[in-house]
DNA sequence: TCATAAAATGACGAAGCGTCATAAATTGTT
DNA sequence: AACAATTTATGACGCTTCGTCATTTTATGA
């Protein structure tokens, strides 16, 4: 009985561990990790909080954790975009419309980007997060290069340039998207469609002939739809 | 001797303002914003704790002054390069070297732009400081926009599109400039280096002309040493 | 020299992180 | 079922830091 047993608590174990993790990512996405106490991720949860420390030495394991899963997910839907074999233009704003959605839907992990990435707060982490934190930034930005690498008429060093202002622009917009500045009162319109028609330019400069059919925000919207195979977002 | 006496006081007061930035500056940088107490900035400039709070309410305005003084240095900055009616290539290279100039500078001020900028943050500042800041940002995107509305093939959406794809990309390297990440052990040159090219790129993608000389980092510096009338950096 | 005003100080309250002794619950045995 | 042994959950506690404010120190003026 013991493995049996062993394997009902761990499950009761892991279900806990996500419930901690949704309630961190609401809490974190609503009033902002610093605003965001142990205490109150237990009541939501409905555990003290000597439970939770079970699971997380610290507080910023928890919010290191979500961003690693975060990592995981973006990971996989890349791969789709990847194995689709889309010509690069399609493929580029399609990876950025991954980003923009997750942004979306995890706010309380991509408006913690920054921080996450900070030494101070990496130094605090458990060795297995600081280690997987860095592993998935590895093959992510890989993945990145690789759609770069598709532009023939690009040398090595080009590609990188390529790919890192494409990071940086990823980086970017969810910064922007995140913080608290409606830039449709200024008289702009989305992030999601001004980082699109931006990335477009970007795309042109690269010397990528022009698709036949545009690619604005609403396309990219469609075409994610369909590689990644869900019905809404 | 009211007035005089009470300049000279003003002046003491100013002087030690001073001292309390430059510490905090290079707290923040060197063990960033939440592990600096402010206790430790009290400690750096010899006074007490007491005496720091009256100059500033909270930690959180330390930063936001810090924050407004950087973005008063940038717009002064800026200026030249508008002043000195460039084409529109070296100006928004220029304009990007100038942020980038900054970014090595200050620190501390670079590494905590997303913090500043999100709402719990804002929250917590003076009123007047929440002005300054929300104010400073709309100077400087406005300065920006003018740089690109001299693309006469450009739309009013388009001219938005660029710039906001400009200051995306301005932001999201700055990021990655503060975070402890080595690119250059990944195969990679330096950020400056690669941003640089990347606009470049970007403003091919504009339709822009490339210019006789080509504007690489090094170029781009020695022009922002003229413009800007300095000596070295 | 002393009185009054201004300024500096650090002890204190409040709040949050992380720990650990204790309490509760679960499991195994008779 | 009753009890022992082990595992798990809990929240009081120590520690740190923010921000306040009564007290002390310094500066000003008569």
């Amino acid at each position: 009985m013991a493995s049996s047993s062993n394997t009902r608590k761990q499950q009761e174990i892991l279900a806990r561990d996500a419930l901690i993790l949704l309630a961190a990512n609401e809490m974190f996405a609503e009033q902002g990790y610093h605003s965001t106490t142990m205490q109150n991720i237990a009541d939501k949860v409905g555990y003290s909080k000597g439970t939770i420390y079970q699971h997380y030495a610290c507080k910023e394991d928890v919010l290191a954790k979500l961003f690693i899963q975060c990592g995981e997910t973006l990971q996989v839907d890349m791969q789709k975009v990847i194995d689709a074999k889309l010509d690069i233009r399609p493929s580029i704003l399609l990876i950025t419309g991954i980003f923009l959605k997750h942004t979306k839907e995890v706010p309380g992990v991509a408006g913690n980007v920054t921080l996450v990435k900070s030494p101070a707060f990496i130094a605090k982490l458990a060795p297995q997060y600081q280690d997987e934190i860095k592993h998935s930034e590895q093959i992510m930005l890989s993945q990145i290069i690789g759609i770069f690498s598709e532009c023939e008429y690009f040398d090595c060093d080009q590609v990188k340039s390529a790919a890192f202002g494409w990071w940086s622009m990823q980086i970017g917009v969810q910064n922007l998207m995140v913080s608290g500045w409606d830039i449709t009162a200024m008289g702009f319109k989305t992030s999601e469609e001004h980082i699109i028609e931006s990335l477009n330019i970007f795309i042109d400069g690269l010397g990528i002939p022009s698709a036949e059919c545009s690619f604005n925000w609403s396309n990219v919207k469609k075409k994610m739809q369909q590689i990644l195979e869900i019905n809404e977002f």
